[in-house]
RNA sequence: CGGGGCGUGGCGCAGCUUGGUAGCGCGGGUGCUUUGGGAGCACUAGGUCGCAGGUUCGAAUCCUGUCGCCCCGACCA
C-alpha cells in the first residue's frame, strides 16, 4: 500500500480532548477510529486491517477445533426473544437492546447477542445425534444500548464480536468441548500478542451453568479480578468466593438497646461504642422487580465488615422465584417508602423487622424475603438496628434459621481473604478488561425454543448448548493499552496493520526513489504486509507518524542509498540495523520471525 | 438516573466577568527557501459561536428553555 495513492493515514497533531485513557487517545490520534456519536465509531482503513488480522487468527484457531463460520441477521423479531423470555429483560428497565417497530408495527430488536436466532436455526437443521456436535460462529457488529458508553471501543454501543454457539447430545460432550474452546481461546490471545488471565465468572444475563472470562490485566480495566499468587484460583470479583476473617466475639453480658444518634455508618457506631465491625450485622433493604409486575421486598443481612455482592443476590433471587428478575435496587426513595411501608426506621433496621411494616395497600409481596450471608448466619450475639430511629440493639442467642432466613453466599470476596481453611494463601486484586467469555449454557435455550434432536435411543431430547464470545474491537484496544510508549502504539506484529513501513527520507533524490521502489516491490512479491510512506514530507514528519501508528518495523531509506545501504529499525526496542539492500529482505524475515515467535 | 464540566473553522483552544458584530496555534491550498526527527517566510481559503426563544439600538457574551458530548458515582445501610 502507498500512503499517497491508496492508504491515507489521517493522524492528528493534537489528541482530541474527549479521550481519557491512553489506548483511546492513541486510536484517535493515530487515525484508527473516528467518533460518529457517543459509543459509535468508524473504523478507518488502518483499523480494519487490525480487525482483519485478529479475525484471521480467530478463524484459524476455531477452524482447527471444527467450528464453522456463518453470518446471522442483526435485526431480530421480538417473537423469537419472547420465546426465550428475554425480550422484557433486554428491552424494559435497564435493558440494553435497541428496539424498533417496522411499518406494520411489528417489533424488532438490534442484536446484542444471537442465542435465539442460532438456536432456532439449529433446531431446524439438526435432527439426529449423528449430526452432533456442531459449532457455528460469526464475526460481526453487535449493538448494545450501554448505560454509559466510555473509553472508546472498550465500552461502545456498536462493536465487533466473535460469537460462537455449540450444540451437543450430552452434557459431558458440552463440557469437553467447552474445555477445547477454552484452550483455543488461550491460543488466540497468545497469537494476538496479548497477556490474558482466565477467571471464573458470573454468567449474567446470558445464563447457564459454568462460565469463564478471559481478562487482559490493565489498570484501566472496568472489572476487578481476585487471584492467588500461585494461580490456584482466579475469579471475577462478581463471582469470587472466599473465607471471611474470624469475627471478634461480642461479650455475652451485653444486651438491650443503645442510643446511637447521628451514627450513620458502621465505623461511627464502632468508634462511639467501642465495638468491632465484625460484631455488627447490617441489614440492607432491596426491592426486587420481576417480570409480570411482581415486586418483592428483600431484607439482606451481612456482617458489618463485609459488603453485599448484588450480582450474587440477583442470581439467588432469580433462582428463588419462577419469573425473571428484571431489576434489583436498594429501597431508599422517600416516596416509595411512604407509599409501601409503615414504621420503617431506615438506617436502624434490625433482622427481626416485622412483616407488618409492609402496608396492606402496597402492591408488594406482603412478607419480607429474608436472606443472610454465611458471614453472619452463625453469629448469635451481635449489634444491629433496633427498628427504632436513633437506636441499636444487642441481640443475644438470635436464631436466623428460626426466623425464615435463607442462608446463602451474598458477600463480596475481597483481597486479603483466604480461599481454603487449610491454606494461608491470600487473594490479590487486579483490574482487568474482559475480552473473551465462554459459557456452558446447558439446555436453557433449547428448552425454551424447542430445539430437539433424536438421540441414539430414538427419543427426542433438548440440545445441549455452549456459547463463546470474543470482543474483537476490544482486543485491538486492549492490545494498545498493553503495548505503547511515549511515542505511540507498539503493535504486537501478529495484529499490526502492517508488518513494516518503508520511509524514504528524500523524494527529490532519484537514487532513493529507485531503491525504495525496488525494495517495496521485492517485499510485495514476498507477501509481506508493507506500507510505503511515499508522501513528499520532511523525514521527521514521517518518522513521527510511523512511530505513532506503531508498525513494528521501519525501513529508512536515506543518504546511504548511494551505497545501497538502508536501515531496519525495530519499533519496540529501537534496535537499528544498517544493512545492504540485497540482504534486507532476509534480515527482515529473520527479525520478524523472532518477534512472531516471541509473542506466540 | 444523580453529580460535575464542556459545546466557537478539520484538531487544540482564547474571547464571555464588564454586550459593539470573531481571534490564536496546528492542519488545508499556492509560491519561494529548506530537507534524517512534527521546518521558515509570504499570500490564501475556511466559522449558522450546538439549537430555539427572550432582553437590547445591538448578543459568542446577559436571561429562559432545549439538545448533544465528556467525566465521576452509591462502603452506604
Amino acid at each position: 500500500m502507498r500512503v499517497t495513492t491508496s492508504f491515507p493515514l489521517g493522524t492528528l497533531r493534537d489528541t482530541p480532548s474527549e479521550a481519557e485513557i491512553i489506548s483511546h487517545q492513541l486510536l484517535l490520534k493515530a487515525g484508527y477510529i473516528r467518533r460518529v456519536n457517543s459509543g459509535i465509531y468508524a473504523y478507518m482503513p488502518i483499523m480494519l486491517r487490525v480487525i482483519e488480522k485478529i479475525s484471521a487468527i480467530i478463524d484459524r484457531e476455531l477452524n482447527s477445533i471444527g467450528c464453522t463460520k456463518l453470518l446471522l441477521p442483526q435485526l431480530h423479531p421480538a417473537d423469537l426473544w419472547k420465546k426465550s423470555e428475554r425480550w422484557e429483560g433486554y428491552t424494559a428497565g435497564e435493558g440494553i437492546m435497541f428496539n424498533l417497530k417496522d411499518r406494520q408495527g411489528k417489533e424488532f430488536g438490534l442484536a446484542p447477542t444471537h442465542e435465539e436466532v442460532i438456536t432456532s436455526i439449529a433446531s431446524e437443521i439438526i435432527n439426529s445425534y449423528k449430526q452432533l456436535p456442531q459449532c457455528f460462529y460469526q464475526i460481526q457488529t453487535k449493538f448494545r444500548d450501554e448505560i454509559r458508553p466510555r473509553f472508546g471501543l472498550m465500552r461502545s454501543r456498536e462493536f465487533i464480536m466473535k460469537d460462537g454457539y455449540s450444540f451437543h447430545s450430552s452434557e459431558k460432550d458440552l463440557a469437553s468441548f467447552y474445555e477445547e474452546v477454552g484452550n483455543a481461546y488461550e491460543n488466540i490471545f497468545k497469537s494476538c500478542g496479548i497477556d490474558t488471565v482466565g477467571v471464573e465468572a458470573d454468567s449474567g444475563a446470558i445464563g447457564g451453568a459454568s462460565s469463564k472470562e478471559f481478562m487482559v490485566t490493565a489498570d484501566t480495566g472496568e472489572d476487578s479480578i481476585l487471584f492467588t499468587q500461585s494461580g490456584s484460583y482466579a475469579a471475577n470479583i462478581e463471582k469470587a468466593v472466599s473465607i471471611p476473617s474470624q469475627p471478634i466475639p461480642l461479650k455475652d453480658n451485653i444486651s438491650g438497646l443503645i442510643e446511637t444518634p447521628q451514627q450513620k455508618t458502621i465505623l461511627e457506631i464502632c468508634e462511639k461504642n467501642n465495638l468491632d465491625p465484625t460484631q455488627i450485622i447490617k441489614v440492607v433493604v432491596f426491592l426486587a422487580q420481576f417480570e409480570g409486575k411482581l415486586e418483592v421486598p428483600i431484607l439482606a443481612c451481612i456482617r458489618g465488615d463485609q459488603h453485599i455482592n448484588e450480582v450474587k443476590l440477583f442470581n439467588l433471587l432469580n433462582k428463588l422465584y419462577s419469573s425473571n428478575l428484571l431489576n434489583l435496587g436498594k429501597i431508599e426513595d422517600k416516596n416509595i417508602i411512604e407509599e409501601n411501608l409503615v414504621d420503617f426506621p431506615i438506617g436502624f433496621i434490625g433482622p427481626d423487622l416485622d412483616n407488618n411494616t409492609i402496608k396492606a395497600t402496597s402492591n408488594w409481596d406482603k412478607k419480607w424475603t429474608r436472606i443472610i450471608d454465611h458471614s453472619a448466619s452463625n453469629l448469635s450475639s451481635f449489634l444491629s438496628g433496633a427498628n427504632k430511629v436513633n437506636w441499636h440493639k444487642f441481640f443475644q442467642e438470635f436464631s436466623f434459621t428460626s426466623k425464615d432466613y435463607i442462608v446463602e453466599d451474598i458477600r463480596n470476596a475481597k483481597k486479603g481473604d483466604r480461599i481454603k481453611d487449610d491454606d494461608n494463601e491470600e487473594l490479590k486484586e487486579k483490574k482487568g478488561i474482559e475480552i473473551g467469555h465462554i459459557f456452558q449454557l446447558g439446555q436453557k435455550y433449547s428448552e425454551k425454543l424447542n430445539a430437539k434432536f433424536s438421540d441414539r435411543d430414538g427419543q427426542l431430547k433438548n440440545l445441549w448448548m455452549g456459547c463463546y464470545g470474543i470482543g474483537v474491537t476490544r482486543i485491538a484496544q486492549a492490545a494498545i493499552e498493553q503495548n505503547h510508549d511515549k511515542k505511540g502504539i507498539c503493535w504486537p506484529i501478529q495484529i499490526s496493520p502492517f508488518e513494516v513501513i518503508i520511509i524514504p527520507t528524500n523524494l527529490k533524490d532519484p537514487i532513493q526513489i529507485e531503491l525504495t521502489e525496488q525494495i517495496y516491490k521485492n517485499f510485495l512479491i514476498n507477501k509481506i504486509d508493507v506500507l510505503l510512506d511515499d508522501r513528499d514530507e520532511r523525514a521527521g514528519v514521517k518518522f513521527k507518524d510511523a512511530e505513532l501508528i506503531g508498525i513494528p518495523f521501519q525501513i529508512i531509506i536515506g543518504r546511504d542509498s548511494i551505497k545501497k545501504e538502508v536501515e531496519l529499525i525495530c519499533r519496540t526496542n529501537n534496535t537499528k540495523f544498517k544493512i545492504s539492500s540485497d540482504k534486507l529482505l532476509e534480515k527482515f524475515i529473520s527479525e520478524s520471525e523472532i518477534m512472531y515467535n516471541k509473542n506466540s
